[in-house]
RNA sequence: GGCGACGUAGCCAAGUGGCUAAGGCAGAGGUCUGCAAAACCUUUAUUCAGCGGUUCGACUCCGCUCGUCGCCUCCA
């Protein structure tokens, strides 16, 4: 069975056939670094992250990149207003953009090119486009003519006869045609230059893309991503400028994610109602964001709040708590027969091969998850009715079965921790927001332990209810007494 | 205005024409317990926005209507 993936310009899944067999080479579309990230930019980090991890974890070999726009007309405007270059600016809010990645347990790229160090391709690709009569020169500034590309529009469904009826008038009275975007554009004073045979001047937005994709993976390669947003304009003159020069197919398989809404309308820096990562990750576990993402399809919008993040973290939870079970099985005591039933011994060996049968249909993570937690039900019904004669045989099955389920949950990026040390911590960073310690939640309860022993039940409750004001609750069990954190 | 996506239980969310419409959260019942809570188990849609059509058979394909959202301008 073949991996399938949509395919954004022939509007199907396609199996996915790497142009050199069994080497996949990737590129997306990274940040332009000029402010900190946002969970938007977490979601395609996320997916792109998850589709490295399931292809390679295929047995692919992936080639990924994914470039740094490092300048640009917002780059230049922020420093402007920060009194700041453009290139500490940028490399700031690279450097951010790593400790974002890092908190998120991102893979790291193959290459992150950064278009400023790529300046000498991108006049390359130029002074291509315009021997072949695609770009022109206009004073200082270098366009793409967009009615001599026949593909123009291919990816996103648009003629560009219909986009010219809806188009905004443009400023620029030197284009020949209003769709015809900038290559190259002529540096005013104080702005970062480069010289070129146009004059001084800086790449224009697209253009890095197509000359750094081709420098490192070729003039054709097998996938292209990005967020939704990017197929108009973004994508669709990057397959202009690409094939434009070099004749051939630019990217065989393009991929777009959805957009991360709040209250169903999309995380903009303009509807100013974004969310950076590290304001969401100072509030959750970054595994709880990971589940949140992927409990949806790639393609879907994903619908964020603080509702949904508190489901993850609950749902995070119920997993640990399955592996941190597992975890402190005892081992089998006789050779007595199984009591795991056919159906179900079946369904935990088959769990590999649904869930990949899962991620080959267009990544479908939502559908895996389903399964991992079906898989958590059987397993933890299973250890309950194990009790003191449990054999060999099922506990070995259980623990293959929880090694599987992690494995493919490191798919995706979760139970990427020691379960035991999950919970843990988990537990003393709220203790820590409750300003209580362990120590004194221990003596309350050996101080109650007395009251019950004596069976002065009254005294009792009074230790319980007193710990449950804190937000402690006890649970008494033959083991004794033990506490966990009450849910709000 | 042009193009596109989506509408499945209280909420979130899978479902590539045919098996009981996954799974999660919340709710209800239970195991446990002096009572209780956590964890765990069980349970929760005769029905997939509405109306027509194609088909032996439709959540799935086609058309229309209603609703939500997105792109067409910087965007992940």
């Amino acid at each position: 069975m073949p991996i399938s993936l949509y395919n954004t310009i022939t509007r199907t899944k396609e199996p996915l056939t790497p142009i050199e067999p069994g080497h996949v080479k990737l590129y997306v579309c990274g940040i332009t670094a000029y402010d900190y990230c946002h969970i938007g930019h977490a979601r395609s980090a996320l997916v792109f992250d998850m589709m490295v991890r399931y292809l390679r974890y295929r047995g692919l070999k992936v080639t990924f990149v994914r470039n740094f726009t490092d300048i640009d007309d917002k780059i230049i405007k922020r420093a402007a207003e920060q009194e700041t270059t453009c290139t500490e600016l940028s490399e700031r809010f690279i450097r951010k953009f790593h400790e974002d990645m890092a908190a998120l347990n991102i893979i790291q790229p193959d290459l992150e090119p950064k278009a400023t160090e790529h300046v000498d391709e991108i006049i390359r690709m130029i002074s291509l486009l315009i021997e072949r009569g695609l770009a022109y020169q206009e004073g200082s500034d270098v366009y793409y003519r967009v009615n001599l590309f026949e593909g123009y529009g291919k990816l996103s469904g648009r003629q560009l006869d219909e986009m010219q009826a809806g188009a905004r008038i443009t400023i620029n009275e030197a284009k020949e045609n209003p769709m015809d975007f900038a290559l190259w554009k002529g540096s005013k004073p104080g702005e970062p230059t480069w010289e070129s045979p146009w004059g001084p001047g800086r790449p224009g937005w697209h253009i890095e893309c197509s000359a750094m994709s081709r420098r490192y993976l070729g003039d054709t390669f097998d996938i292209h991503g990005g967020g939704k947003d990017l197929i108009f304009p973004h994508h669709e003159n990057e397959i202009a400028q690409s094939e434009g020069a070099t004749g051939c197919c630019f990217a065989r398989h393009w991929i777009h994610h959805g957009f991360v809404t709040i209250k169903d309308e999309k995380m903009s820096k303009s509807l100013g109602n974004f969310l950076t990562i590290r304001e969401v990750l100072a509030l959750y576990p970054a595994e709880a964001l990971r589940l949140l993402v992927f409990s949806t399809h790639y393609r879907n919008p994903l619908d964020y709040s603080d509702a949904s993040m508190k489901d993850a973290v609950t749902g995070l939870e119920r997993l640990y708590n399955c592996m941190d079970s597992l975890s402190k099985l005892p081992n089998g005591t006789d050779i007595s027969e199984s009591l795991i039933d056919q159906a179900t011994q079946d369904r935990l060996l088959s769990l590999e091969d649904r869930f990949l049968e899962a991620m080959d249909n267009d990544l479908n993570t939502a559908q895996g998850l389903g399964l991992i937690y079906d898989t958590v039900k059987d397993l933890n019904r299973i250890r309950q009715t194990l009790g003191e004669k449990s054999s060999d045989i099922d506990i070995t099955i259980l623990k293959e079965c929880g090694q599987t389920l992690t494995r493919l949950s490191g798919i995706m990026g979760l139970l990427n921790e020691n379960p035991t040390t999950y919970l843990h911590d988990q537990k003393a960073e709220k203790l820590e927001d409750l300003e209580i310690t362990p120590e004194e939640i221990q003596q309350l309860i050996e101080d109650r332990k007395i009251a019950r022993s004596e069976k002065n039940w009254g005294q009792a409750d009074e230790i319980r209810d007193l710990l449950l004001a804190r937000s402690i609750e006890l649970k008494d069990g033959p083991e004794g007494t033990s506490w966990h954190i009450k849910k709000d």
